[in-house]
DNA sequence: GCTTATCATAAGTCATGGTTTATGATTATG
DNA sequence: CATAATCATAAACCATGACTTATGATAAGC
C-alpha cells in the first residue's frame, strides 16, 4: 500500500493535532481526552477515528473504556514519506542553486 | 516567531501539495503551473499565496510573469518543527515501552 | 438485574476554504 | 499607442468536514 498523505491530513486540524499530542504525552482514554479538550466526547471519538485510520494511533480496550496509544507502524510510514519528500525538495533546491552558479 | 503549523496546513490540501511538488521539481511561472493543473489560474494564484505565507515558496518577478521557487527559510522552519514533534512522539513511545517492561 | 460509566455512530447544523467567473494592474509585443 | 499576455484580487458558490445533540451498545459497580 502506498502511503497517501493520510497522516499529514490528519495532523492538519488543530484539535486533532492536540489529541495526537496528548496521546503522545501518555496513553489516554476517550473520557480523559474529552476532559482536557474544549469539544464534546463524540467530537473526540471522531478525531480518534481519523487518527486511527491514518495509523497514527491505535485503540486498546480496557474494560468499558478505550485506551489510545501511539501506533509506531503508521508513524514510521509517515516518517518515511516526510523524509522522501524532504529529500526531493532539498535535492531540487540544490540543483537550482548549482544551475544559477553555472552562469 | 514561533512556527505555527502553517507549513503542514498548507501541504494538507492535495492540489496545493501538487503545486509545491511541481515547484520543487523546478521553478515555474503561474501560467506554467496552470497548464499542468486541473484548476483555473486564480485557484493556482490563491494556492501560491498560502504557500508563500507559509514561507514554503517565494516569488521572483520576471517581466510580466512571476517565477515561483522553493523558499529554504520556511522549509527549514518546517523541518525543525517536524523533527521536534517527531522526537517528542518517539520519546513518549519509548517511555511507554519502558514502563510496560518494568511490570 | 438495574443503574452508571464509557464509547461509537447517526443525523443535522454551520463555518471554513477551495473553486469559479469577472476584472483590474502590470509588462511585453507589434 | 494599442493589443496581448501574465498575474492578483474580489465576489459568489458550494462541497467538505468539524462540530453539536441524540441514542444505542457494552462493561463495570451496587
Amino acid at each position: 500500500m502506498v502511503y497517501d498523505y493520510a497522516g499529514m491530513m490528519a495532523l492538519a486540524d488543530p484539535t486533532r493535532r492536540k489529541v495526537f499530542e496528548l496521546i503522545a504525552d501518555r496513553p489516554r482514554s476517550v473520557i480523559d481526552l474529552t476532559r482536557v479538550l474544549p469539544v464534546s466526547q463524540p467530537a473526540v471519538s471522531q478525531h480518534l477515528k481519523v487518527l486511527k485510520e491514518a495509523r497514527l494511533v491505535r485503540a486498546e480496550p480496557k474494560g468499558a473504556s478505550n485506551i489510545y496509544h501511539l501506533d509506531p507502524h503508521g508513524l514510521g510510514e509517515m516518517r518515511a514519506w516526510l523524509d522522501r519528500m524532504w529529500g526531493d525538495a532539498l535535492d531540487a533546491f540544490k540543483r537550482e542553486v548549482d544551475n544559477s552558479k553555472e552562469k
